[in-house]
RNA sequence: GGGCGCUUAGCUCAGCUGGAAGAGCGCUUGGUUUGCAACCAAGCGGCCGUGGGUUCAAAUCCCACAGCGUCCA
């Protein structure tokens, strides 16, 4: 039978003198101990309790201070119910490769706990969990109680009922919420409700309980025990769902929202930046005296603002004027009378006010982890960030650079102590976001300037594909471009309104349509169910053959493969090390008594290597194989070599240095680092030089294979540059305290062996991505070579020393520029000779000096000459020349505003003669040019024109 | 990862419905001025990103590549 979830129904509720009722607003069912109330809580008819008057006791503090005592109230409360504290993660989900950034507490620990496939760090633990979200950034300071970043409080308990592990479930975790509420904080009951409301999300579900205290939510439980299931019995939102074995409570405890609580202030950003929106206000000049009003005027007004905020829902998208009506008719209600400007004169600056502290917080939580802006994905956010900070700040017209904004908050609001970034690194790279920001601004007003030229100045609108095109191409909002262009003389145009959210509609059907496509290859028709291989080449990374049983031989089908294989053949073991981790797949030989085969290529699928062979073998035969050493040494000189650098780099530019990819293959290796300025070529000598030092002087690399848990509590986030692994072991390449990478390659035991590493070059793949270009060992050697004779082959031209090359192309160069200069001096002093004469070539018609000669020279030339003869308009002129080059070229002009002019169209001309040389040709009523394919015609053509024209 | 845009004089950029490479700033020289600033005149300075293609003809249209920028995932 198929049934939604039963109601929640907890000793804790009624010992606490709570019952249950259904809310008239949202037919959601709450618990609750006040028997006047109605609604659950969290509806447009229960406005915040606690402005003005803190619902939560004990804390007299605010901003960093506050949030660090309440903090340590929580977790406190917790470990002295045996949880065990978890510091929290990185905001940069490097462990996940589906997510960038940590968007909840939870997902520290997905996918591998979650799953169930690795242990939790602790069980049950608690955690407060630094966050960002940007879906909503727009609301951010508009709410007054959005954010951006924000730390999640949580208890996080994985049960795991059929091992005997069960911890605790719903009873205990909703009687820790209520003790904590109640008593720790001491919270009224009464002002608590329990609203029972299923989460559902990611292929998982449960019941759940949101917590609302005084209007707002504080707290959400999620109790997550059901996966989706076809066959399930339980139903969710129209989706099935059958319990799992893993049984995990999710909780979520906002921490700002517990001080602004706390705190009773109007927004939750002066319970949290306190300091920064007094600064602000003031650098802005945003007061009461501005408004006319008194301070306890504007006070009020803002509370009365405050509260009707957390009633209305407002998000992205919503309908901006139709909201301000109902939201200035309940302030009038309210004893408030204030007209639609005033309150966008107020409202405006003080959401900015609001939103950049909250913004500088956001950037220095990715930026203090080591994030590097950029155009592009993780990056791309920490710029969208600091620009949205930046006009801002512009807009409230204050006169403060990004690095004070990013100092200040320092200072004032963060723990620098979490930044793995340098104070120095995140101010510098904050800089040079500004001078890009300001080089898009003076970019795009050039942009607009242009773009605007040809509409009338009284329009009042700019059509919708310009601003469409100046905001995607080249980052000027449609607002700010409708602002340049009013100070550009445009002054009636004006921004529809609604413009922004159909904008943002056009992009998210573009987004929809990209999300098509995207499906891996498959090289095989189906996976045989066969036990894992088993990779020899851990063991030993020396071992160069070995002896297996064949367990398959697949027929390859699409063409992802290399050319001439036809078989994929799966043994129990191999050596053969698969295309993984940026390292290319081993290629050999595999040999029976009856066959023997080449390996083109090594891949993995799933846990089975396939090894890509140019013929079959039987199941069941025994199989000698050997790996193509060379091809293999190379691979592993470029792998550990690449690791190096990596090193290398880090330790020379700074922490923020992270792999972004790489890639190694026998001719040379790749490595991009992530890094905000592009590299010189100093830098790239020194990086090769430490490498080098490294080579040398660290005689062993460490090889270790660590639990997932322990990996991360030993090593730390950085371990994941090449990406996140899967699995619950974390292979662990340890070079000194040089390099400490998870990595599932093959590497030298003695970093020795690889001879040397040369950088040879660097390159941007995308801004604030800088690719190394690597070779390493033997590479190295052939990649001297190689550039010795590009040298010797340069020099052989010129016939000079290697030493002497760039002086003597520099000379070359130069004489040649000089020389073609000359040549044009020349081909002019020709062209007066020609055209200064008399002979047969002139004569006269009307009044016309008429020209016809065949000349030498290309279109160009002849240009010159026509420009010599016709530009004279004391001497009006009808030219007709011809060259035999090219097929055979013909130029008609005339001397413009002249009697030529209007006797003779060079067009016409041109036309009728053209045919003569098998060509065609156009151009204007003055000037015309053509050619053809037939240079013998000339003559002819020479004397039709005379024809015509009467000569 | 996807979309869009840009690349022309030392610098900032026009020109891009194919048909005679431009402006402003800077630089050089001359004039003016006690000198500077300013002004006037003349001049110097261009593989129009690279490589293909279409065309009689490409800075301009098409394709590929490179570099840069930008929006969205």
């Amino acid at each position: 039978m198929i049934m939604g979830l039963p109601p929640i129904d907890l000793q804790v509720f009624h010992a606490n003198g709570y019952f249950r009722r259904q809310c008239k607003v949202t037919d959601l069912w709450f618990w609750t101990c006040d028997e006047s109330r109605v609604t659950c809580g969290d509806t447009e008819e229960d406005e915040y309790t606690f402005i003005g008057a803190p619902i939560i006791s004990g804390f007299s503090q605010k901003g960093r201070e506050l949030k660090d005592s309440m903090r340590e109230a929580f977790i406190n409360f917790f470990e002295e119910r045996n949880h065990a504290r978890v510091e929290p993660y990185p905001v940069l989900a490097r462990w996940r490769d589906d997510i960038h950034l940590t968007i909840a507490s939870i997902a520290d620990f997905q996918p591998h706990v979650t799953s169930g496939a690795v242990d939790p760090p602790a069980n049950p633990l608690a955690i407060s969990q630094p966050c960002i979200r940007l879906n909503d950034v727009d609301a951010v300071g508009r709410s007054g109680r959005h954010l951006t970043t924000f730390e999640m409080m949580a208890h996080h308990v994985f049960n795991k009922p059929d091992e005997g592990k069960m911890y605790y479930w719903m009873e205990e975790c909703v009687k820790h919420c209520h003790d904590l509420l109640c008593g720790t904080f001491g919270i009224s009951p009464s002002e608590v409700t329990y609203v029972e409301n299923p989460w559902s999300g990611g292929g998982n579900a449960g019941p759940a309980v949101e917590v609302i205290v005084g209007g707002l939510e504080l707290a959400t439980l999620v109790f997550m025990n059901l996966q989706e299931d076809e066959d399930g019995d339980v139903e969710i939102k129209g989706i099935r769902y059958s319990e799992m074995p893993l049984q995990i409570i999710d909780t979520g405890y906002g921490l700002e929202r517990f001080c602004w609580a706390a705190a009773g202030t109007p927004t939750i950003y002066e319970s949290i930046y306190p300091e920064s929106v007094e600064w602000l206000k003031n650098l802005a000049g945003f007061s009461a005296e501005r408004f006319e009003m008194t301070q306890s005027e504007l006070d009020s007004i803002l509370g009365e603002m405050s509260r009707l905020f957390g009633i209305m829902n407002i998000e992205a998208g919503s309908d901006g004027d139709r909201m301000q009506g109902i939201f200035l008719k309940r302030l009038a209600e309210r004893g408030h009378h204030i007209d639609a400007d005033l309150f966008n004169s107020i409202t405006e600056p003080l959401s900015k006010i609001y939103a950049i502290p909250d913004h500088m917080h956001a950037l220095a939580n990715m930026l203090g982890d080591g994030l590097v802006p950029s155009n592009a994905k993780a990056g791309y956010l920490a710029r969208m960030i600091a620009r949205r900070v930046l006009r801002m700040r512009d807009d409230l017209e204050i006169e403060v650079s990004l690095p004070e904004l990013a100092q200040h908050h320092l200072d004032v609001n963060y723990t620098k102590e979490r930044m793995k970034q340098t104070q120095e690194g995140l101010i510098s790279i904050l800089r040079g976001e500004e001078d890009r920001y300001n080089e898009m601004l003076r970019k795009g007003s050039q942009v607009v300037k242009t773009a605007i030229k040809d509409i009338p100045k009284d329009s009042s609108e700019l059509p919708d594909n310009i601003l469409f095109t100046i905001n995607d191409s080249h980052g000027i909002a449609p607002d700010l471009a409708v602002n340049i262009a009013n100070d550009l003389g445009w002054s009636n145009l004006v921004l529809r309104t609604g413009f922004n959210a159909e904008m943002a509609e056009r992009h998210a059907a573009q987004a929809k349509a990209a999300a098509k496509a995207v499906t891996s290859k498959k090289i095989v028709e189906s996976v045989p169910d066969l036990p894992s291989t088993t990779a020899l080449y851990y063991d030993d990374v020396s071992q160069q053959n070995f002896d297996a049983s064949v367990l398959a031989s697949l027929k390859l089908i699409g063409n992802d493969f290399p050319e001439g294989a036809t078989h994929g053949i799966i043994l129990d073991k191999t050596c053969f090390y698969p295309e993984g981790g940026g390292q290319e797949g081993d290629y050999g030989s595999l040999t029976c008594d009856s066959a023997s085969h080449q390996v083109l290529d090594t891949v993995k699928v799933g846990d089975l290597i396939l090894h890509l062979s140019n013929g079959s073998f039987e199941v069941g035969d025994l199989v000698r194989g050997e790996v193509d050493w060379e091809r293999r040494r190379q691979l592993m000189d470029h792998h550990t070599a690449v690791h190096i650098v990596g090193g290398a780099a880090r330790r020379l530019l700074g922490p923020h240095i992270y792999q972004a990819g790489a890639n190694k293959s026998v001719e040379s290796a790749r490595l991009d680092i992530t890094h905000h300025k592009r590299l010189t070529r100093k830098d790239l000598d020194d990086i090769e030089a430490l490498a080098n030092e490294v080579v040398q002087n660290v005689s062993r690399t460490e090889k270790m294979t660590l639990d997932r848990k322990d990996a991360d509590r030993k090593f730390g986030f950085d371990l994941y540059q090449g990406g996140a692994p899967k699995g619950s072991e974390i292979r662990i390449l340890r070079i000194s305290d040089h390099d400490i990478q998870a990595c599932g390659g093959t590497h030298h035991d003695e970093p020795g062996r690889i001879g040397q590493i040369r950088i040879v070059r660097s390159n941007a793949v995308q801004d604030g991505v800088e690719r190394l270009h690597i070779v390493a060992g033997n590479a190295a050697m052939q990649h001297a070579r190689n550039q010795e004779s590009i040298l010797r082959k340069a020099s052989d031209v010129f016939q000079v020393p290697v030493d002497e090359l760039p002086s003597t192309a520099n000379r070359f160069f130069s004489e040649w520029k000089e020389q073609r200069k000359r040549i044009e001096t020349l081909e002019a002093e020709i062209v007066r000779l020609r055209t200064s004469g008399g002979g047969n070539d002139f004569s006269q018609v009307e009044g016309v000096r008429v020209v016809v000669m065949e000349v030498d020279g290309d279109l160009k030339q002849m240009t010159k000459m026509l420009k010599e003869l016709t530009l004279d308009t004391a001497n009006p002129t009808l030219a007709v020349l011809g060259s035999k080059e090219g097929g055979g070229k013909l130029m008609v002009a005339t001397t413009e505003g002249t009697a030529a002019s209007e006797k003779f169209n060079a067009v016409d001309i041109l036309r009728a003669i053209s045919s003569h040389i098998n060509g065609g040709g156009g151009g204007r009523p003055t000037f015309a040019q053509g050619g053809g394919s037939n240079p013998e015609g000339l003559p002819t053509a020479l004397e039709a024109a005379r024809k015509i024209i009467g000569v």
